[in-house]
DNA sequence: AAAAATTTTTAGATTTACCTAAAAATAAAA
DNA sequence: TTTTATTTTTAGGTAAATCTAAAAATTTTT
């Protein structure tokens, strides 16, 4: 059983490793708001706990142990959050801290009878796929809305931004999941993309057509 | 702000002033699970942050402050029980460890939704009363089983021990809250009580008599 | 390949909540 | 009202998770 904090670290790792394969004590140190010193510490008490692999000065990686703990975490964040928007009627900007302290919460039936109480459902309210029991997950296949061409079209299915920021302001375009979008054009000057949606034109800055994802269905 | 600490003990010294004006430091010790010297400690941190008004020697209360805080983590534990039973189809004896931990999630705003999500509740799945979110609940008239008389009947409502091992023992007699009794025997030799309930004649110790709540519709 | 910059680790402290053992205060019994 | 028993507090220490400052290793730049 792990703590409280061993168990965010083991979640910082686990999104982390996603990105880069050995995981970084800085990069860690940036997730948890903590200085790198601390992290080393911890890192050595999950290595010794067999829930990382660690060489000094090489970084960090999951044991299978380990990332079993963090999909279970994940699969907690994941259901809490379609509670709070299916349930409490949350905003998917708003849902994000509140998980965070739920994930945490140790009873494995109260889960399982939440995941049937919400249906066993698939994804969370950004898109992002919920592990079952077993920590299995469909790896579901993302093109980032920046990658697509002039002409290409496709269904809003997920983000790669939880900020609260960045969530408003894709409710204030529209640009909510399931809906359908297709490239207009894509501006020389600063890569901004040009997007119809709901029929209407909408701009939208490379930096935001990066965080959303698509499920393509080619061009039309 | 508190921690999770200091609002165990905060409610734990809640619950014991209900019973002694001013609550003993072993008392909590027993309650929280801790050394009697851990207690002194935490009980000059809540002191100092003006939640206990604690002289040496002669116990702590809680100050108003404190009593506000406390009152706010029993509505918390108590809305959470509602939801796993009435939701989640938890049984009453299942509910508190879940709850225990479920009731220092911070926020306002989850604990308000949840509330209304759950109808707003006036007691939880053991009789008790929810406050609102102001803090202000019905003191409920209940009266002991054991103090009835015989030719007494009335409602179950409550219990006043909250172990699994008691409600079980309950739910197996069919003692369940809403049922109506009626007083039929007590037994000289061992002070046990023989009630009529759903048209069955059960007998209880003593003992389990002292922790049934009944609200009394007077003699039929 | 040496110098500079960055990253990571060690060493030594701090804070929170807890502990044991012994001392002090209070309450109960003789 | 002493003596005895109980309760409570103090004193000094421990473990978890953090910190700062300085040292060590690695990476990047020149």
């Amino acid at each position: 059983m792990q703590s409280f904090t061993e168990e965010n670290y083991l979640k910082v790792i686990y999104h982390l490793a996603e990105k880069t394969e050995t995981v970084q004590t800085n990069a860690i140190a940036e997730q948890i708001q903590t200085k790198p010193a601390s992290v080393t510490d911890m890192i050595k008490k999950l290595a010794d706990k067999g829930l990382v692999d660690y060489i000094k000065y090489q970084g960090v990686s999951l044991t299978d142990k380990g990332r079993s703990a963090a999909i279970d975490i994940v699969r907690k964040h994941r259901l809490w959050e379609v509670f709070l928007v299916d349930k409490l009627n949350f905003k998917w900007d708003e849902v994000h801290d509140v998980a965070e302290e739920l994930e945490h919460i140790k009873s494995v039936d109260l889960i399982e009878r939440l995941d049937e109480f919400l249906g066993f459902p698939k994804s969370d309210p950004h898109g992002d796929p919920i592990p079952d029991k077993h920590g299995r997950f469909a790896k579901t296949q993302f093109i980032k809305l920046i990658d697509l061409k002039v002409g290409d079209s496709g269904t809003i299915t997920g983000v790669s931004q939880h900020s609260s920021a960045f969530l408003k302001h894709l409710e204030k375009l529209g640009l909510t999941l399931g809906k359908q979008i297709q490239i207009t054009d894509v501006t020389d000057f600063d890569g901004s993309v040009e997007i119809l949606s709901s029929e209407k034109q909408i701009n939208i800055s490379r930096e935001v057509a990066k965080h959303i994802l698509i499920s393509s269905n080619g061009k039309i």
